[in-house]
Parts: C-alpha cells; sequence; structure tokens
DNA sequence: ATTTACATACGTTCATGTATGTATATTAAA
DNA sequence: TTTAATATACATACATGAACGTATGTAAAT
C-alpha cells in the first residue's frame, strides 16, 4: 500500500532516527537493519528503498546530523567577536546543542579508552578527515589572529593549542555522557569551558 | 602435532598481537577471527583452544595492553611531588608511554567525530567505568589538595577540572592519530601537556 | 496508466562455535 | 630408564544461523 510522499518522507525520518539509535548503540557492524527496521515499525524492503544499503543510511544519517554541527561552527568563525571569544562560543555552544541534541551525543557516549570501530567506508573517512583539519585551521587561525592583538597570551603554540582544543571538545563529548557524569556536567557548558579556556 | 608448553606462550602471544592489529583496524564486530588466526600464522582452532572465544580474545587482550596505563598513573598518584605536578607528570608519562607503545594507542586512531563501537560486553564496560572513574576521583582529589596548599589556582570547580582533564586526555589520544597530524605532536608530550596545563 | 512505497520471499554468503582428529609433550608406572 | 597413559596444542571438518542484498509482488498515489 503506496502512502503518501509526505508519509514517505516520515518514514525516512523515523528510518533516520531509528538508525541513529541503533547505530549509536551497537556501532556500524553490529547494527542490524532488521533492528533499525523493527525500531521504525517498517521491513527491511523501506531501508533499501529509501537509502540502498546499510553502508548508504549510515552515510545519509551521519551528514544529516553533523552537518548543522559545522555550519554553527562556521558561523561563529565569521562572526565579529574576538578570537578568544569565538573559541569559546564555539565550545559553548557546541556544547549547549549536544545537550540539546542528545540523539547525535548518543553516539559518542563511550567509556575512555574502550573500543572503536571502523566502519571501512573511505568516503565517510575522508569526509570528516577534511572536516577535522578545517576545524583544526580554524583555530589555529584565531590563535594566531588572538596573539596579534593580545586577546591571547602569547607564550604558546597555536598548532600545540589548536590541537588540544581539538582534543578537548573531542574528549569532553566522549565523556560527558559516561553513566552518571552526565548530571553533574549539564547545563553548565559555560562554566565547563569557562575552567578550560583560562588556560589561554 | 603438540607443541611444547613455550611454544604454546608463543603462539599465544602470537595471537594477542595479531588481534591488536586487526582489532584496532577494524573494530570488535567487524573483525572475523579467521583474519586474526591468518595473521598469527595458525588456525582459528588456536584462538578457540587458548581463548575459548572472540569475546574472551578481545578481553584479555584489553587487559593485557591496558593494565600497565593505569598501573602507572596509580605509581604517580602515591608519588610525592606536587599536585599539579603529579598531574602534570601523568599526562606526559600517558603520552610518552603512548607514543611509544603505538600499539596500543593505534585502537585509538578514529578520527573527530566519527564512529564508535560498543563491543557489547558489560564485563568490559564496567571495568573500565571503573577505572575511568577512579581516576576521576583520583583526579579531584589531586585538584582539591593541590587547591588547599595553594599550589592550583582557587577559582576552579575540581570536579568539572577533573572532568575537564579526562576528557583532554582521552581526546587527545583520540586525535593524536589522525594521519598526518602525528608528525606535528610526536615527541612532544611536555610541550602539550605544557600548553594545556597553564590553566590552572 | 504508470510510478511509487513499501512488504514478502528467496538465495547466497559467511562467520561462529563445536565436534572431532592427531601428533606430540608430559607424566606416571614399571 | 623405558614404556605406557594421558593431557595438550592445535588443525580440520561440520552444522547452524544470521544478515545482506535482490527479486518480485502489490496497493495506492500521481
Amino acid at each position: 500500500m503506496r502512502r503518501t510522499k509526505e508519509d514517505a518522507e516520515l518514514t525516512r525520518q523515523n528510518l533516520l532516527a531509528a538508525a541513529e539509535n541503533v547505530f549509536s548503540k551497537k556501532g556500524f557492524a553490529a547494527t542490524r537493519l532488521s533492528d533499525i527496521a523493527q525500531e521504525a515499525h517498517v521491513t527491511r524492503g523501506a531501508i533499501y528503498h529509501h537509502f540502498g544499503n546499510k553502508m548508504e543510511l549510515f552515510l545519509a544519517l551521519h551528514k544529516e546530523r553533523v552537518d548543522p554541527y559545522f555550519k554553527m561552527l562556521d558561523e561563529i568563525f565569521i562572526s565579529d567577536l574576538l578570537p578568544k571569544a569565538k573559541i569559546k562560543k564555539m565550545f559553548t555552544e557546541f556544547l549547549f546543542r549536544a545537550f540539546k541534541d542528545l540523539d547525535f551525543v548518543k553516539r559518542q557516549r563511550f567509556d575512555a579508552f574502550r573500543d572503536v570501530e571502523f566502519t571501512g567506508c573511505e568516503e565517510l573517512h575522508e569526509f570528516m578527515q577534511e572536516r577535522g583539519k578545517k576545524i583544526y585551521l580554524m583555530l589555529i587561525d584565531l590563535i594566531q589572529y588572538g596573539q596579534k592583538i593580545r586577546d591571547i597570551r602569547q607564550d604558546i603554540s597555536p598548532e600545540l593549542a589548536a590541537m588540544n582544543l581539538l582534543a578537548y571538545m573531542k574528549g569532553l563529548v566522549s565523556i560527558l555522557f559516561m553513566e552518571g557524569q552526565l548530571d553533574l556536567v549539564k547545563n553548565r557548558s559555560e562554566e565547563l569551558v569557562e575552567t578550560f579556556i583560562k588556560g589561554f
């Protein structure tokens, strides 16, 4: 029984949501398309219809969920705040959205030093590599300019500091969602970042 | 053809090494025991003989490789340095060993915000949860004491700071091994940590 | 009338675990 | 010390099942 276009879009979204849940719980390889289908109250047929295959589904999901975060960073980057304030805002905003958008972050809810997964999807690999590098360069740029106008302390290497910032951002997302630790930091994005940023 | 006990131990070690390689490349779910066996120049029979099953193999590997890191942290914790110096040393030493012991860290060589995997092994989950919490408490303890003796600045929350430290540690390991970024930071553990620690 | 949005059914692959086989090391007995 | 018994360290073969992708069916929307 064919559904209307709106219905179709709805099931597409349901599938994405379900996929997000299952992927974030089990990882790519361990996820069964049947689980996703079940959680979306459809059959695997719907998945293949909408996305073609498992990898494409993952890819679509990833791009759709991660894109907004990077767009936000871009916007802050081209705003007219001072460098340090920009960096601070990037982090705060990032965390704020992460808290609000738990579904995305759930994916990162693995414990310290536990385990990883590579999807083996070169496309995604390069995609994220690219983005990571872009943020990295953005941060270096900000720090250098900040140092030039004396907004940021002089005695640090922009590259290392940028690396540290990235590491912090990444690590924070990963760690915040350890069971029992979430409450401590939820809605304290600013405080958290403030504590960190004092280094500059 | 039965081997001597020493031979057996050797193949056990070979299996662990091979498992480390494959697991770190593919993640738990996506690795095939046949790959591991092949890389160790044995058959899967050897794996089942030595470890029982896939999960047990992973567990054994994990404990064997991760343990030394935590032991090292413990040792620094009970040493007689000042708190800030302890924290610094923990990080520096951790990174130093990580660089030296790439095999372990390889496991963490995934790109920012890319993908995760949960092994679904509750035992390991709790095991690592436990350890993470222990370090967390250790750090809080250090910071509080450091503040008391004026070794660490007063205007930060020990909990948040500890959380930040953990996040940084975790994120750093994850990010350092992005293709092309490794050279920048390799053997600069101290500088890196120095840049970070200035926040205190 | 035709396409769409799925459901259903099917074939194939493939990895896991188990059962079994076997040659040798280890131990015990003679 | 020699020999017999047994346990060990794997290899090989097999049974099972699961998940993927594809092919096809179908009812309703366009």
